[in-house]
DNA sequence: CTATTATTCAAACGTTCGTTTCTGTTTCTC
DNA sequence: GAGAAACAGAAACGAACGTTTGAATAATAG
């Protein structure tokens, strides 16, 4: 048995078997709450491979990150783009520029198959416990799509105050971060209901617009 | 210097002090990532005071949503009384139910000094961490408000079916939880914004009810 | 005052943590 | 095929973790 055995295991396979059994484990018990050994035995791999290939484990986690908020971003601006030039120059609406900017990430919600939804997890996680290290490196992710939507929503919604629209836009992304973390937080506020993750996104587009294009708040601060 | 010395501490000081430094380490770094060594020392008790006085560390950690969150929803069932009482058998308006609902935990968010904004970030990082302990205290300690607020915000909109006020209710929840943990996310998707605590009700409350009244979604699932 | 209880304190407990080291094995290069 | 580079694996590292112990001190009751 020495020439006709095949190499049991594929080069490249343990980085990406990491990167995967880390993404669910940093999902279900956060970063401090995830034990190298856990992640390991989970990933099949040995303890100290984790070290060898992503330096430590900040670097695993910055790893995961980089490979899936880039794609996610990465189609945002592309969204964007492909809408603005089929506009030819017209404003976009905002239910439009919604769909660009929120589309891309329940669709990656969706995907339970290649762990897109375990990531937006990860994601939604992530924003709540912003540890110093991952601070930094998420702004700049965000820099570019951040503004270029908050700009295109302005246009869209001229009578709208660009303060008010990142407030909004805020708003937006935190129950949009909820929903997608889903039946857990969702199981605390009312027993049983129909979580259908197919009907998520038309709900969720309807309330967000409504909420975005809500009346003005009454003008505050004069005493 | 026998007779003269006044005792040096208050009795029930110490629960207290290790309450509070409590929710400040849990809500900045986490219930993993904070040390009993780094919690009683900013306490300033001894490091063995946690497991007298509170049993474990879990134990602490329960008895903070316990004094917390036990009030957060006295509150909120109380508004609703009184503005039942106040209507006289009349249907509530949905804008007088979110504030019955939502009022509460913004007041209590605004509260810089007792430290009731330090626990409304800790309450929403652990919506998204849900540690198996506390999963179930929590639903135990929303049933009723939940599921007054439903019935109530249901006979309000007639035309929104019961299942959809669930889930926006849900999107409301997440909304109000990212805006409460304020500005770290917020510096995320954009710089220099008005922060003012005072304006952040009125605009909150405007997008949810914005939100909250938004046209049905498209019926999916026909297929 | 004495006896009893409640609390504080320093020290240590055993365990688990992330990381490193060093040896063995495979894979590529020439 | 020899040498170098990349990777896997077992074992150990020191540090930090939550918790426990037992003696010292403060408060309380009879």
């Amino acid at each position: 048995m020495s020439a006709s055995t095949r190499p049991e295991r594929d080069p490249q396979d343990t980085v990406s078997r990491i990167l995967d059994a880390a993404e669910v484990l940093f999902a279900e018990h956060g970063f401090e709450g995830t034990a190298m050994r856990a992640l390991t035995a989970r990933a099949g791999v040995n303890l100290a491979a984790v070290n060898y290939h992503f330096g430590s484990k900040e670097g695993l986690f910055q790893r995961i990150f980089q490979r899936r908020l880039a794609e996610l971003n990465r189609q945002r601006v592309q969204a964007l783009d492909e809408a603005e030039a089929r506009s030819a120059g017209g404003v976009l609406k905002a239910s439009e520029l919604m769909d660009c900017f929120f589309g891309p990430a329940l669709d990656m919600a969706a995907d339970t198959e290649h762990g897109g939804h375990t990531f937006m997890r990860l994601l939604g996680r992530t924003y709540t416990e912003p540890a110093e290290f991952i601070r930094k490196f998420m702004a700049e992710e965000y820099a570019e799509v951040m503004d270029r939507y908050i700009a295109a929503l302005y246009r869209a919604l001229p009578e709208v105050p660009r303060e008010e629209i990142v407030w909004r836009l805020h708003f937006m992304m935190g129950a949009v971060s909820y929903a997608i973390s889903g039946i857990d937080a969702l199981a605390l506020i009312s027993t049983r209901v129909n979580d259908d993750p197919a009907l998520l996104k038309p709900r969720l587009t309807s309330f967000l617009l409504g909420g975005l294009r809500a009346p003005l708040p009454p003008e505050a601060g004069f005493a």
